[in-house]
DNA sequence: TCATCAAATATTGTCGACAATTTGGGGTGA
DNA sequence: TCACCCCAAATTGTCGACAATATTTGATGA
């Protein structure tokens, strides 16, 4: 098996293709609600509306079903997902166990320069003006950064391309479209400063619990968030 | 998050659509090796030899790509995976990960009923001339079939997707390829039966580890092999 | 008024052709 | 002989049109 990067998302690699074109840009539309959740994904209408012919627009949608983003069915077409607590918890209970997993093996076999990188990164979100200032964008920008690059580290191929591809922009549409942007952002901080040190002392399974622990409580924040929302 | 059935692989939804019956027809040449692995899948070849356009070819190529059987690279087309044992440690990482949980949801909510009738299955198994015979056939489709059924007793659709729809043609393919129909066979059974007695004992945390335990005896087995075939 | 069915409409799935890109081969020069 | 470049052939990506399937509409009857 060779260490192909991630085709699912270009987040790395450089869009190529028109269809690769058309998956970021309904990722993030369908990420930050500009494409209501629920809403049927009409393929002439978006064939309008982003100027392309069907065919790569197929190929993206099937990609973002791939991402958990749309829901297709035989001779139907494809639509939103729709938020719900349970979805959350589903896709919460796999995230944690992923994630992980991610981090034991980051802690086992991440380069220390890598490390040393992130425990940099971490440092400057903190003296940085605009996580102080708590601008969401920022916020959420570093929680991913950090995210990433430990999952990265895992140097699993799979497990990286399930989670940052498959995953991720479930979690954040969960994020954004609920607006968390609360009190546990400083919070969140220390804990990612916790796991890097357990990844620092190469403590796998410090590093595991530690990570599932702050997962978990990101959980249940955001599923307070939603049970507010929802009434 | 409705409980939609998996798109991917049409084991239980029938396939409908012409690229559907691509996709098992491909999935199943490639894990038995008729499409032998590293290969190259010409697209205007492989629309020849299963008479169909380039358009539900590419899409059955897409979904193919989503289980890990090929690799597709923007602009030169799709290439059936390589085996290497490093790539499988990292298959099974994942796959003891989540089939463990998986066997934990499923103690935890798995209905009676489903409980008794995997009980049945595995006797069914257990005294079934075919099995004692060690067909290898039947061997490969009893374990999928304990496997099947307690992952789909999870009822966590993330769950049940990434498992039997992304991960377990490649387990399928190592499997096949490798001719496992070793002496673990019985083994394995009693594996089985006693994973089955900590679910029906709703002992969540037990049933976990077994199939830990259980999964990671089988990549070791699977290991050996490759190494033998590997020199 | 409501249910049922049928035709009309719209949407998805598939096809063949063209455009864009990569691959392979032949020639040129050092 | 080898490296490089350029052109030809093949392959992948995209397009518009048609076929197959779903959905809507409207008419009919109870």
């Amino acid at each position: 098996m060779t260490a192909t990067a991630s085709q699912l998302s270009p987040l790395l690699t450089k869009p190529v293709t028109a269809a690769d074109r058309l998956l970021v840009e309904m990722q993030r539309a369908i990420v930050e609600g500009e494409i209501s959740a629920g809403s049927k994904m009409s393929e002439p209408e978006l064939a309008r509306r982003f100027q392309v012919s069907r065919a790569p627009l197929r190929e993206a949608l099937a990609r973002l079903e791939r991402c958990h983003l749309v829901e297709r069915t035989p001779n139907t077409g494809a639509r939103v997902v729709q938020l719900s607590t349970t979805g959350l918890v589903a896709l919460y209970q796999i995230r944690e166990e992923l994630e992980g997993l991610a981090c034991r093996l980051a802690a086992e076999q991440m380069p220390e320069q890598e490390i040393r990188a992130l425990q940099q990164l971490l440092d400057q979100h903190l003296t940085s003006q605009r996580v102080r200032e708590g601008e969401s964008y920022y916020q959420e920008a570093g929680d991913l950064d950090f995210h990433y690059r430990v999952i990265l580290g895992s140097n699993n191929p799979y497990l990286i391309n399930m989670l940052c591809d498959e995953l991720y922009f479930l979690v954040r549409m969960y994020r954004v479209q609920l607006g968390m942007n609360g009190p546990r952002v400083s919070r969140a901080f220390d804990e990612h400063k916790a796991i890097l040190a357990a990844i620092a002392n190469r403590d796998g399974e410090l590093a595991d619990l530690l990570m599932r622990r702050h997962i978990s409580a990101s959980r249940r924040n955001i599923e307070l968030q939603l049970q507010q929302v929802g009434k």
